[in-house]
DNA sequence: CGGGCGCTTGATTTGAATCAAACTGGGTGG
DNA sequence: CCACCCAGTTTGATTCAAATCAAGCGCCCG
């Protein structure tokens, strides 16, 4: 994989997280472990991800969702650079799309990873924390989708994307997703996230400079509570 | 920990899951790592579970739960016999309880599982697979919480529990939660829970020898769709 | 310059929450 | 031993939030 500007920031901020260790030779040994693989909008990349045994977003973002019978489509986890993916046991009901155009993810065999291991061992504990992230962001999402109101819901999205997109400065969202992914994501109708957002805004709580660029003007909003 | 058989079987059953090597000796080992710790129904069991790594249930259950600040709880995950606990990063957000009474579970600290790895290197693969069933668990909880109909939710329900609780039989259920901890675990009001049970019943799909042992009298039931 | 996708708003319907109340069985104390 | 109590469960009546149905708008892309 190419050590491009940003892959560097990310590895960078992966191996930062709570390993003290040389971090620019690490991060030079990671990067070219990976085998980075980019896709399209809306395209599937359940095939490469899946004969990896893990797999880290760099770019763009990548939904992982099942449908159900009906037609419908429940997303239940949304991986952003940073994210890893492929800790669960392969499972055939799920299926996983790039959201948007050159999404990019870098993807670690078994063996690479092993071999990362040997030669800094704290990878291990690198990957025990990722692992324990992506169980973060699946009970943390749990609770967003049950008990509360439809308007809790996207505050509750709107809070975590802040988080989670930009790690700086927390004024302005980009959305990754559309309103209909976020509607599939939370579990809610496309209207009802529409009308949450109108709501918000009306408040005064929020500016959309577009649909999907949003400008949290009261950050205290994104508190619990009602 | 004490060999009692019900902790020889299920120690055998997770070694056997999907590691082929020299079982007995295996099981005799882990069982010796293993420090057991009891519980009384609703008592917290946070402080003990949070100081090791990881833990297996060995009977009872366990439930871990959010309170929001309305005071409603939310049942994220609920951890039975033979289900492991602990991969999370430690979170005091949720907490911790046992479900009923003699509700028994055997800690792993973090340096009891890497002396165990190092005898039996296979076990390190038996972690991963038990993180990777937390991770699935999760998932598939997550698409019962955001399916449409209240009914849906128990029929999954009913349907998880009875695979999962006797790994046997199919025909009945005992289940391990009451009908509070089933509406807060799928994020329903207790009375729907009921109202559910009784439109099963009523169908003779089900039928309740007490409210808590339920026989399955119509498998199909259990499928998917409405 | 269509055409379709993504987004928003309005009107109506509906499923589940809430409020209210009765029933069960097991356990406790008189 | 019985009366009582209480946690757990069930049923009914009412309310309300969100889904659904319907329609229009803006904009990017072909």
């Amino acid at each position: 994989m190419r050590e491009t500007p940003e892959c560097v920031e990310l590895f960078g901020r992966l191996l930062t997280r709570e390993i003290p260790y040389d971090e620019a030779e690490a991060r030079t040994a990671m990067i070219a472990a990976a085998r980075e693989t980019r896709w399209r909008r809306n395209q599937p990349c359940d095939a490469v991800v899946a004969r990896s045994s893990v797999a880290c977003v760099v770019a763009g973002a990548v939904r992982k969702f099942a449908l159900r019978p009906s037609g419908r489509r429940q997303i239940v986890d949304l991986i952003v650079p940073g994210d890893f993916l492929g800790f669960g046991r392969p499972d055939p009901a799920f299926l996983l799309e790039a959201v948007s155009n050159d999404t990019r993810v870098a993807c670690f065999t078994r063996d690479r990873i092993e071999r990362l291991t040997a030669r800094f061992p704290p990878v291990s504990t690198l990957m025990q924390s990722c692992a324990a992230d992506a169980i973060r962001r699946l009970e943390h999402h749990l609770l967003v989708q049950s008990r509360i109101t439809a308007r809790e819901k996207v505050r509750a999205y709107l809070a975590e994307m802040t988080r989670r997109m930009k790690p700086g400065r927390a004024e302005t969202v980009t959305l990754p997703i559309t309103r209909y992914d976020i509607a599939d994501h939370l579990g809610i109708a496309v209207e009802t996230v529409s009308r949450a957002m109108t709501v918000l805004r009306r408040r005064g709580s929020i500016a959309l400079r577009t649909p999907r660029d949003i400008e949290i003007r009261d950050p205290s909003m994104l508190a619990e509570g009602r």
